[in-house]
DNA sequence: GCGACAG
DNA sequence: ATCTTGTCGC
């Protein structure tokens, strides 16, 4: 429908008209079973890849995956169009929709309060949360046990969360998407990890966008 | 002006 | 993101 810009005035744009449609809440009776995992890998060609696990179990139920070329260069800030077209491309050709997208990368936590994250969720209309390697605001150092979290703050606003999720390692940073709250998310983001640092959601699909 | 800057 | 071997630790 939409067609992508391709130009970085144009994208700017998009993200502050769409950015007004982030709903910072859960929808009601929010109870996910699945979560989708979202990541791209890059050689001669982008993939990107879709894993949809079953939360009790965390077993991949279902995945996708796209081949193509990228057509946005990579700026801070404006990581979704280069991402997000042939994530939503995996997306459409998962034969279930999942409950919530984890994406690979900022939600809230974003110059403009629309990062991957947010983007995806209001695109596809899906409950989203984000869950970054490396944080775009400040925060204080959370306590070394699995769990603590600090805030993770932008021009004094509260953003997102610094979350602990194995004793002793550097935490995620963890910011809302789409039909999210903090809270929420930092709780699936916790199921996810029962043993490494990023999510079951994000390992899975950063080795299926491999091969 | 200079450095920092999700993946 | 990606270029890349061995190595330390559970």
């Amino acid at each position: 429908m939409t067609a992508w810009p391709s130009t970085v005035d144009e994208a700017v744009d998009v993200q502050a008209r769409l950015a007004p449609s982030v709903v910072r809440e859960v929808p009601p009776g929010f109870a996910p079973r699945t979560a989708a995992g979202l990541d791209v890998a890059y050689g001669q060609r982008l993939r990107a890849a879709v894993t949809v696990l079953d939360l009790d179990t965390l077993a991949v139920v279902d995945q996708a995956v796209v081949e193509g070329e990228a057509t946005f260069p990579y700026v801070p800030g404006l990581f979704a169009f280069r991402e997000l077209p042939a994530l939503l491309e995996a997306l459409d050709k998962l034969s279930t929709t999942p409950d919530v997208l984890v994406c690979d990368g900022q939600g809230l936590a974003h110059p403009r309060r629309f990062g991957l994250a947010c983007h995806a969720g209001v695109l596809t209309g899906l409950p989203s949360l984000g869950v970054g390697k490396n944080a775009l605001g400040a925060y204080e150092p959370p306590a070394a046990e699995r769990g603590a979290w600090s805030e993770l703050r932008d021009e004094g606003e509260v953003v997102g969360r610094a979350l602990r999720t194995q004793d002793g390692v550097k935490p995620v940073f963890v910011s809302i998407g789409h039909r999210m709250d903090l809270d929420t998310a930092c709780e699936l983001v916790l199921t996810l990890t029962p043993r490494f640092r990023l999510p079951e959601t994000t390992r899975t699909a950063d080795r299926l966008s491999r091969g």
